[in-house]
RNA sequence: GGCAUCGUGGCCGAGUGGCUAGGCAGAGCUCUGCAAAAGCUUGUACAGCGGUUCGAAUCCGCUCGAUGCCUCCA
């Protein structure tokens, strides 16, 4: 079997996993900002790092997996009069700003739980952390990275760059920064265009404040991940993940103030998760490109024609590797769906084949290590899901005759798709039983089809037609099985 | 403008210097009173132009196009 590789992005390279503790991986990911619902956009981030997370577990590895949540402290713009994000949204809904943050937890929370996201280990929101952001300002204050002005605090960049190189993640020249860049406004306190905040002093209206040495205030928008992965997971840890589109500035301003403040690069690898995208552009929140999952999963939305289930949209999500763009669309979705039913079909047949004396037709040892390559060559669900439909066939066939399973390969088939599917890929069977139809109506339905069934015994095709296409009509689809009739409806 | 990523058959989407990705759709077949469902079989692909090579869709260069970041963002 392969060892684990996975790509860092700070080298570019795929590189072999080597935890600085053995047995055990310290990964952060930055989570959501909670100011609003969060859209499937960023449910793909979090499921991405959470097929990670699941399958470093199954490795083996005691994972300590920290994913913050942001309630304070993103700057709505670069200006002196920057508002917290938080704060506009609670100004709009005229409620507390802690409201809103718990308001959108909850959503967020509830939203993943539908996607079948494990829990993090920690989940430090920023709020409850400003004494460690604090004490870590002041640590870089008095290594001399930082200066304070009117109150706030600013990053040194230019001083950072000189001693350690800024930019380093995502190839930032830092003459080039803001050369080309649009004028900016509000340039206000810095010395220099690139230095970034560290301490806002709060205007009298700002109602989020806390008290520093500096002013009342709050955190500037990257202290929060460098204070919180510090503090859980040491000045150094395994992996640090996200959105690509944190990329910069949030990670490469991570790695600054942690750099400056420990002397030390924080992160051994850097993993970012694509985006997905919504007619083939990112999916925002500002732009309003954008959906949530409960409207897939309901169907009341302009996108699709019909709702999803989560499972589906996990699944979909699985079906791309978590580098690559992926866009959504009724088309992609659709061949999801039918994909997925495929594959879970196939899993319940599996509870009731018959073994034999020997396996023909398949190569159970070399499919496990298939799978395993796959997951171990930078976490590949795509190439895992593959693997997985090769196993479908392999099952149908021997259910058609064609070929054969000994209880040993049964056993290791058996225990390999439920493991991949459920504890890896973290997909569940959906359970169709469904809520239109009550114990009464079933009862109703069976009569109907009892009736619909002495009519085709008495070669009355033209009366059970008739049945079934009015069924069919009430959204009620009949089948005809050799163990009589069953029936779904949508 | 800078940095980065990408351009694969009708659609989605892997991968790779020579060996079937996979799913969906389409076509054919099996089953069926007929359907449906299900199963089986099956395909035209690697943006364009050069170059390296015995061989490139895969490496290099250029052109065109797309996306992300450079402002909050998963």
């Amino acid at each position: 079997m392969q060892q684990l590789k996975l790509f860092n992005s700070y080298t570019g390279k795929k590189e072999i996993f080597k935890p600085i503790k053995k047995n055990s991986v310290g990964m952060y990911v930055c989570g959501p900002t909670v100011y609003n619902n969060v859209h499937l956009g960023n449910c793909r981030t979090f499921i991405s790092f959470d097929l990670i997370f699941r399958y470093l577990k199954h490795l083996g590895y005691k994972v300590k997996y920290v994913r913050n949540i942001t309630d304070v402290g993103h700057l709505e713009n670069d200006s002196d009069f920057g508002e917290d994000r938080i704060l506009k949204k609670a100004k709009i809904d005229k409620i507390e700003p802690m409201e809103v943050a718990q308001k959108y937890t909850i959503d967020f929370y509830e939203t993943l739980s539908l996607f079948n996201v494990l829990p993090p280990s920690i989940e430090p929101t920023a709020t409850g952390h400003i004494i460690e952001q604090i004490e870590l300002i002041k640590k870089i204050i008095k290594k001399g990275f930082a200066y304070e002005v009117n109150g706030s605090v600013y990053f040194d960049v230019l001083k950072y760059d000189n001693k350690y190189k800024y930019g380093t993640l995502t190839n930032k020249k830092i003459d080039e920064l803001f050369s080309n860049s649009r004028e900016l406004s509000g340039q206000g306190d810095k010395k220099n265009l690139q230095d970034f905040a560290l301490w806002k002093k709060a205007e009298k209206k700002h109602i989020m404040r806390w008290p520093s040495p500096w002013s009342d205030g709050f955190p500037g928008w990257h202290l929060e991940c460098s204070a919180m992965s510090s503090k859980y997971l040491g000045n150094k840890f395994d992996i640090h993940g996200g959105g690509i589109d944190l990329k910069f500035p949030h990670h490469e301003c991570e790695i600054a103030q942690c750099e400056a403040a420990n002397d030390i690069k924080p992160v051994n690898y850097w993993l970012h998760a694509n985006m997905l995208t919504l007619n083939n552009k990112k999916m925002s929140k500002s732009t309003g490109n954008n959906i949530l999952p409960g409207e897939i999963i309901n169907g009341k939305n302009n996108f699709f024609s019909k709702p999803i289930n989560a499972e589906v949209i996990r699944f979909f999500i699985l079906q791309a590797h978590y580098r690559s763009v992926l866009d959504i669309s009724e088309k992609a979705l659709l061949a999801s769906e039918k994909g997925f039913k495929k594959l879970t079909d196939s899993l319940s047949l599996l509870e009731n084949i018959k073994p034999s004396d020997k396996t023909i037709g398949f190569d159970i040892e070399n499919w496990e290590k298939l799978c395993y390559d796959s997951m171990n060559d930078d976490f590949n669900s795509p190439i895992l899901i593959s693997n997985l439909f090769s196993a479908v066939k392999f099952i149908n066939s021997i259910n058609d005759g064609k070929s054969s399973v000994s209880i040993n390969d049964l056993k290791v088939l058996s225990e390999k798709m439920k493991l991949f599917f459920f504890e890896i890929l973290g997909l569940k069977i959906t359970n169709k039983s469904d809520e239109n139809i009550n114990s009464k109506t079933d009862d109703l339905i069976k009569l109907i089809l009892k009736y619909r069934e002495k009519s085709r015994n008495e070669r009355d095709f033209k009366t059970s037609d008739i049945i079934r296409d009015d069924l069919e009509k009430l959204g009620i689809i009949i089948n005809d099985t050799e163990s009589g009739t069953n029936y779904n409806s949508n």
